[in-house]
DNA sequence: GTACTCTGTCGAAGCGCTTCGACAGTTTCT
DNA sequence: AGAAACTGTCGAAGCGCTTCGACAGAGTAC
């Protein structure tokens, strides 16, 4: 094991003058510079992090707790987690991988034990039980997600509220009067995630104004169960001629099933999804959708977590514009067919 | 910030018996172990993880190298690593996520900043540039996967090769004598992960003793890609009656394009599927299939590489038994209908 | 030429923990 | 009763690094 006091003997220097090299903290002639560079080099020296830690009271480490769930979007998490690393790791920092599991034990634990220097959660739930810890706590956090209370956190997401809002304003633009949306799994809404009700929220209120009718039923992305939401949704509201999906499951099933029905995509009925543009883009039908910028939203919840490391960035909510495409799966309105009068 | 000192102080004993009692490494009275305890509850102290690891050399963290590529079987991996994080945290480790990105780079970092006790490697290719690093490391490393020379290192993986073999048997005992398999995209055979390969080289064996023809063609995930390979393989073999799939994300456009050709699952056509249980049991039709045990390999992959920490293991390569589930989608070959002749 | 400021380097202290050897006090053996 | 073996506790050293204050030497100001 190569240790600072090697490298320095190597190159003819003081320990505190190699540190110093790595650090950048005070000035270094540029002969010793490269003096010490070629010794690191020559050595194959890497600092050990524990020492480093203990003296600078800095883990370089973020720290990323992701819900242990193992039912629900997935690959959502998954592109989150990867940018969050990938974006650390740009900055110098590592990232540590808790579950939800420990709960609010685990804000505790790395407070306590200095494991890593900030955090970022994701799947925050409306009141959730870390939020009290972690505006306690002597070391930023970031979430993904937004709380029913912000204040002292910092927070990123994508406006869903926007985003059910320019659902409503895509389809009634195309004429539609009558959308149904097929949500999240009733599990979602029970556990008050929070996005998939402001998504909700968004619908409904530009729904209000534009005058569209919504029919709003959560759905879990089993094949029978949308067949089964289906079927009810028509059976309630036979006049529905557009779809909102906010479950990244379901949308294959949606769109097998309604061919099988024999109604067109989107000439009998339109659908829309709210799901990662790779997916969307990939359907049976290629489906016009809101994108959830999963690596977006993991870059900045870096970003934002390193600047408050540094002091230069204060708590605050930053909600991503929603942005529509438009595929195929959206059309105008069918005009209605006239029952074809007996006579 | 609490320290052992202030334990010690509190408790009213030295430092180091308060570490003797955390550690457990030499024995102590059962009234000193409970006043210090209650100290320990009372202050809310947690070790300093940097000075541990430090002190000990042990920082009680196991790196978990993911690869980067957000194109394929992100809920693999995702299931993957959340089993290796629950599994190492009941083994008192903490979970490092690096990406591939780094490459063998990592593995040096690691290694030289002690920065963890241990590696899990995944989507390792038949020859990784990371292997040979891993070999020479002072540090044990286990991967998930199975490269084409393990020696000297320790693997977990799916026996593909007896899935394949598995999959052929089935279909065999049902009467089937062409079949078509739907493999992953032609980048993963480029890249020489290996899994698909013994997938393939299974099916093939176990195919030639048990006088079934195959056809084996490449596909990506895709609806359009799927629609394609479907109607060449079709094309090139018209008597085919079984499909054996090995891609995720085809499983739901090859029943849903087979559903649209008037093809019955599984009267007409069977289908069989090499994927997790869980998207298995939840397709449109159920699919008879062997499962993808994620979960049993991330956890089988921390107990391995926590045994080599604690000395109690050596190399090996484990392959996991694969099970087949017989769900919906499978059944004996339909009886071929003689062409009407025209009289 | 004296007084001052910079610049580049060094030595030493100390971060919080583990662990080794020492040792007082108690048991057990003969 | 004395030797031998434990038990339970303590003090001190040291893990590899950062960082503070000190300081020699060079440059600048008057």
């Amino acid at each position: 094991m190569v240790t600072l006091a090697d490298v320095a003997q190597h190159a003819g220097v003081s320990a505190s003058t190699v540190s110093y090299v790595l650090s950048g903290k005070r000035s270094i002639s540029a002969s010793t510079r490269a003096r010490v560079e070629r010794s690191i080099a020559q050595l194959g020296y890497h600092p050990n992090a524990g020492a480093r830690a203990l003296a600078s009271s800095r883990s370089n480490i973020i720290a990323l707790m992701i819900p242990l769930r193992t039912d629900m979007y997935l690959p959502v998490m998954m592109e989150i987690a990867i940018a969050v690393a990938t974006t650390a790791r740009g900055h110098g920092y590592d990232v540590l991988l808790l579950t939800g599991e420990e709960g609010p034990a685990a804000v505790r634990r790395i407070e306590g034990s200095a494991l890593a220097d900030a955090m970022i959660l994701m799947d925050v739930e409306l009141e959730d039980d870390r939020l009290p810890l972690l505006r306690e706590a002597s070391r930023p956090g970031v979430l993904i997600g937004l709380p029913a209370d912000p204040a002292g956190l910092s927070c990123v997401d994508l406006d869903f509220e926007a985003a059910g809002a320019l659902c409503a304003e895509h389809l009634a633009g195309l004429g539609h009067r009558e959308i149904a949306v097929i949500g999240e799994a009733a599990a979602v809404y029970e556990r008050h995630t929070g996005f998939a009700e402001r998504t909700l929220n968004g619908l409904r209120e530009r729904s209000g104004e534009l005058g569209l009718r919504l029919l709003h039923r959560p759905c879990e992305g089993s094949y029978a169960a949308v067949a089964a939401t289906l079927a009810r949704v028509y059976d309630e509201r036979p006049g529905t001629t557009a779809f909102v999906v906010q479950n990244e499951a379901a949308t294959d099933p949606l769109l097998a099933l309604l061919r099988q029905q024999g109604r067109a995509v989107p000439e009998d009925v339109s659908v829309m999804a709210i799901c990662p543009d790779q997916l969307a883009a990939h359907a049976s039908v290629p489906l016009t959708s809101v994108a959830v910028p999963a690596q977006k939203m993991g870059r900045h919840a870096v970003e934002q977590v390193v600047a408050k490391l540094e002091g230069r960035a204060a708590d605050g909510v930053v909600l991503l514009a929603p942005e529509l495409t438009v595929r195929e799966s959206t059309g105008p309105r069918p005009v209605p067919v006239p029952p074809v009068s007996p006579r």
